[in-house]
DNA sequence: GTGAAAGCGCTAACAC
DNA sequence: GTGTTAGCGCTTTCAC
């Protein structure tokens, strides 16, 4: 029997409990004691009308929203979806609550849309392919911030992933493993897949051999099944690939099989992120946990840090962890 | 060169531009259209200051947060990524951005959760195992509210799923396969398991066969897997298996293989929801798409419509479609 | 312990 | 077109 409710205001309650508003504040709040008496009429009074704190109100003179603002490129990649799972458990642990922003890999939109969530929340957990010369702006935003990950030239606190070091650990693995021809299928709209690069050209340096590089437009399965017959059917097969992401490398591998190659016989395949599907294809695939679920709790705890005055400006780097499943084995030929 | 701002208002802007608030109130929202002069003015004292207008204090006289809640199961559970994927597409083309909750399955903190989330936004979108008994202290929410399932005897719009229906074609299409005995590995937990029962007994009761029911204790790939060993190892092996979704079909499929049955030859097995995934397990899996990203856009839209005074309680029914690939095979015995 | 009063930053009538 | 004014629902000194 619902009607037209006229909004029940702390100052009604005040009027039926007999007491002032300041002190129906105080109680709501928890703020400070109270006679028993004046207590037991607050309580019944705020019972009987139905009352219910407005937290906007609130949040404009205390100016904190108990809400947190997440910028992710695309919700519907596993690891960004786990990243979302970890900050709401954290969240909801402190008492927050996510506003979500999928910026759906747009930089155009991406930063007038956290410019306008800005405003909304108490702070910020962006994920971003911005440079850190084009992400400068972000100090502006007057709101705590923490990247997800890793930043060196700006003061913003951030949980980075070493992500040199993993490509180096997978490329060692394959190398024991007896491949000398590897190549990385990368993703270079990432700021990070530089650094990948990097770390896998290391290893293949150290034992005197030489990465070979492809590239994708976008980190999705799709992708990868679009890139597969180039690199396998090209003048210069590899015999082990190392992919951008986990993604990638399902769709490779299933383009792979569909093109008559038996895997992991005919080359080894290995992903990073760890995502959930990976143990449920054929072969499992390999790959480097990036702990995303993790990342996600340590950025809301470290932004509750910040807003609690905790002010480092710190990074936390999470570190590799290699999961050898079925998609890469000894190289036989 | 970040100082202590000392918080621009509209109050600043006035005195700045000579004008009034109400004014600068007018300009900012473009609510009217003002002499060159004053227009130039006003740009002029808001480029200088570096104002920006304040949502909370906005909000609090409008009563619109531009803000919709989304109360959802799990997250990681690709269906509802997509769900939240479509949700969030629709909104930010609207101009609404999501407040999400995962809720975690968990009925008890369910209910405090979506109350609390409630006042902070226009309107809500739920998904939620409650019966709807259980759940008819969703109207006295005082906002709109759009459930993700079929909802009959309550008045919320609602945007539901034919879960009857698709349960009935995946039960045909294995008959038309030629297999008599099969079986349903259902999830007990979820209020629409008895839809998709129904269904599938009924197709099989039209070709006089009788439907074998398992159940689960959750929705997810890992339940499949500790599920699969009983029903394929007991006294009474199924020919083919229907699972409530495709993460509890891919786990049936990845033991099953690990048990040492062909698939689809011995069994075969298929899965509702058309999860990204389940094209790059072997065999591909056969399922219904549900349609997930579009159900997440139809509830943004239901939502906004009945913002817009458009006060439809009606429902949708989103249609299952037959996704055929390679778990589902001709019964060969 | 409790209350009075002064706003938080903004919008919405309604005058002029 | 532009300005005046009265709040939105709440918290927060600061008296008592």
């Amino acid at each position: 029997m619902k009607s037209a409710s006229p909004t029940i205001t702390i100052r009604d309650v005040a009027a039926l409990a007999g007491v002032s508003v300041a002190t129906v504040s105080k109680y709501v709040n928890g703020t400070q004691r109270f006679s028993p008496a004046v207590e037991a009429r607050l309580k019944d009074a705020i019972e009987e009308l139905g009352y219910r704190s407005n937290p906007l109100a609130r949040s404009m003179i205390t100016g904190r929203t108990r809400t947190i603002g997440v910028a992710i490129l695309d919700i519907a990649n596993p690891h960004f979806t786990n990243v979302v799972k970890g900050a709401n458990r954290a969240a909801l642990e402190h008492d927050y609550t996510l506003l979500l922003v999928d910026t759906e890999e747009n930089p155009a939109r991406e930063r007038s849309l956290i410019q306008a969530l800005a405003p909304r929340v108490d702070g910020l957990i962006i994920s971003s392919r911005a440079s850190e010369e084009m992400a400068s702006w972000m100090l502006e935003l007057d709101k705590p911030v923490v990247m997800l990950r890793r930043v060196q030239g700006l003061a913003i606190p951030n949980i980075g992933f070493d992500n040199r070091l993993a490509a180096y650990m997978l490329a060692r693995h394959l190398l024991n493993l007896g491949h000398q021809h590897i190549a990385y299928l990368g993703f270079g709209g990432a700021t990070i897949n530089d650094d990948r690069i990097e770390g896998a050209r290391d290893a293949l340096a150290e034992s005197g051999f030489a990465l070979d590089v492809y590239d994708t437009h976008e980190p999705t399965a799709q992708a990868g099944e679009q890139a597969c017959s180039r690199i396998l059917l090209g003048p210069n097969r590899p015999q082990a690939v190392i992919c951008y992401n986990d993604l990638i490398a399902l769709g490779f591998m299933k383009e792979a099989k569909s093109l008559g190659f038996r895997l992991p016989q005919d080359v080894s395949v290995a992903g990073i992120d760890n995502v959930p599907y990976g143990e449920y294809v054929e072969p499992r695939l390999t790959t480097i946990d990036t702990q995303s679920q993790k990342m996600g709790e340590l950025a809301v705890q470290k932004l509750i840090d910040a807003l609690a005055g905790r002010a480092d400006v710190g990074h936390v780097i999470l570190e590799p962890r290699l999961v050898v499943r079925d998609s890469t084995a000894i190289h036989t030929a």
